[in-house]
RNA sequence: GGUGAGGUGGAUGAGUGGCUGAAAUCAGUAGUUUGCUAAACUGCCGUACGGGUUAAACUGUACCGCGGGUUCGAAUCCCGCCCUCACCGCCA
């Protein structure tokens, strides 16, 4: 969530950010000015009487130790005064402080500046392009029918055994997987990232932690006899490893990287978009996450992209960078670089990573400090696919047919063993 | 699942009603000194929200797993919950 310090810095500022995500409640601005005001001024009563009573207790105490009872009765009597003028203030003041905190936690984060305004992902700015696009073979086919004609993924099995959107992957096909997973993490941890295996599901303060609550609560699978869930990406566990904990300035950048499965209900998906490996339930990816310095994040954020963008590369495939329009971008990114890769039987674009920084959305959140020069402060969160395999599957199915089989890019050569499928 | 023990500041660990926001040790940090791959000594060293200040200094409140209760006063007593550990049971 946003920190009440920038609220109260520049509320026009705040609004004027907010607008160019198309941020309808403006009015959410100065109604948490105004409840905090509230807030504070209860702050003050509740302490100021506090005070008088914690001095008061002390006087009875020393009273009471010299044995003057009678002047020791009156101060209790003293003390019953303020605590009746107590309960009231301090049942408002628990009240105004929730309510201030649920009207913060619905503002989304602040645009970056380098985010353009627009409303849809046709508003996104294409920040460059690479590759080459594929000519594919006459009588080449989408992914879903390559994926049976080569027995590598049964969508049917995965039916029977929990439902659609969670394929079952089988023979090469699930060596590719694991090909690739490998591949994905040797690349991250060469460039510094440290490899985490987390669990999979987490509890509550977790999936707050990172902004996935309560926001996004239908999306998540959710295990209601020990109340937890499932995650919906390894960004959860991840960035939680460090949630309540303050770092030295030295100790940043932190750099970690995982695999995992990622959970997601999907509620309200339908068509073309779901078709094969498009959307799925269950999915596998590998993350990266950073936690920076303030000062730093940006630079940071331009290293990731870098990074996700050699990889891509490094598979041959047709790739293209956007930056998301205020309109498209997540609720708790500043700034977001999607990638997508040019899927040449469908014809279309698909997102296979996203990369975004959101500063001390996060932080302020899971409380992951830092202190420097003997201040403390949020760090600033930053997190990338590198990559989400499922449709970086596709692609590679699709582009790379050449009839005879599927000819693999050379990077993977060494991890799947052979050069086709 | 059963039984028992326990949850205190970065770590270890004292603390059973007021002198405890919390001893001591370690780690960290600033400095002094002697000097050689380090030792000794001294100071500082939790977080959040307020007041105060140009900024400090200073100062109030809350927090000893979480929530509630008893009391003039709670880390300390009571209740509920969560978690951890040990042993047993079950089991990859």
């Amino acid at each position: 969530m946003l920190q009440l310090a920038t609220l109260r810095n520049d509320p026009a500022a705040v609004r004027e950010r907010l607008a160019i995500r198309n941020f309808k409640d403006l009015h959410l601005v100065d109604e948490i000015l105004s409840a905090d005001d509230h807030r504070r001024k209860l702050s003050f009563q509740f302490d100021e009487t506090k005070a008088q009573i914690n001095a008061a207790s002390k006087e009875i105490g020393q009273l009471m130790a010299g044995g003057r009872k009678d002047e020791a009765e009156a101060r209790k009597s003293d003390v019953d005064g303020l605590k009746k003028q107590l309960a009231p203030i301090e049942a408002e003041l628990a009240v105004v402080e929730k309510n201030v905190t649920e009207l913060l936690v619905r503002l989304p984060n602040l645009p970056s500046p380098l985010v353009p305004a627009g409303k849809t992902p046709e508003d996104n700015e294409v920040v460059r392009t690479g590759g080459s696009m594929p000519v594919l073979p006459a009588g080449s086919a989408p992914h879903w029918d390559l994926a049976k004609k080569y027995d590598l993924i049964d969508f049917e099995l995965g039916n029977k055994i929990t439902g659609s959107g969670f394929p079952v992957y089988k023979g090469k096909g699930a060596k590719l997987q694991r090909a690739l997973i490998q591949y994905f993490l040797d690349f991250n941890t060469a460039a510094g990232y440290t490899e985490y295996m987390p669990p999979h599901l987490v509890n509550e303060a977790s999936a707050y932690g990172t902004g996935q609550l309560p926001d996004k609560e239908g999306q998540m699978y959710h295990v209601t006899e020990d109340n937890l869930y499932l995650i919906p990406t390894a960004e959860v566990p991840v960035t939680n490893l460090y949630r309540d904990v303050i770092l030295r300035d030295a100790d940043l950048p932190v750099k970690m990287t995982a695999y995992t499965p990622c959970f997601r209900r999907e509620a309200g998906s339908y068509g073309k978009d779901v078709r094969g490996l498009n959307r799925l339930h269950q999915f596998d990816k590998v993350e990266i996450v950073q936690l920076a310095h303030p000062s730093r994040s940006y630079d940071v954020l331009d290293e990731m992209v870098a990074h996700v963008e050699k990889l891509v590369q490094s598979l041959g495939l047709h790739y293209r960078i956007l930056r998301l329009c205020g309109g498209d971008m997540g609720f708790t990114s500043a700034l977001t670089y999607d990638f997508e890769v040019y899927s040449a039987a469908q014809e279309r674009w698909l997102e296979v990573s996203s990369v975004s920084n959101f500063e001390s959305y996060q932080a302020n959140r899971a409380k992951i400090r830092f202190k420097e020069d003997g201040k403390t402060q949020f760090v600033h969160t930053l997190n990338g696919s590198s990559l989400a395999l499922p449709r970086i599957l596709a692609c590679l199915l699709e582009n790379n047919q050449d009839g005879n089989g599927i000819v693999l890019p050379v990077a993977l050569h060494p991890y799947f063993g052979s050069e086709m499928i």
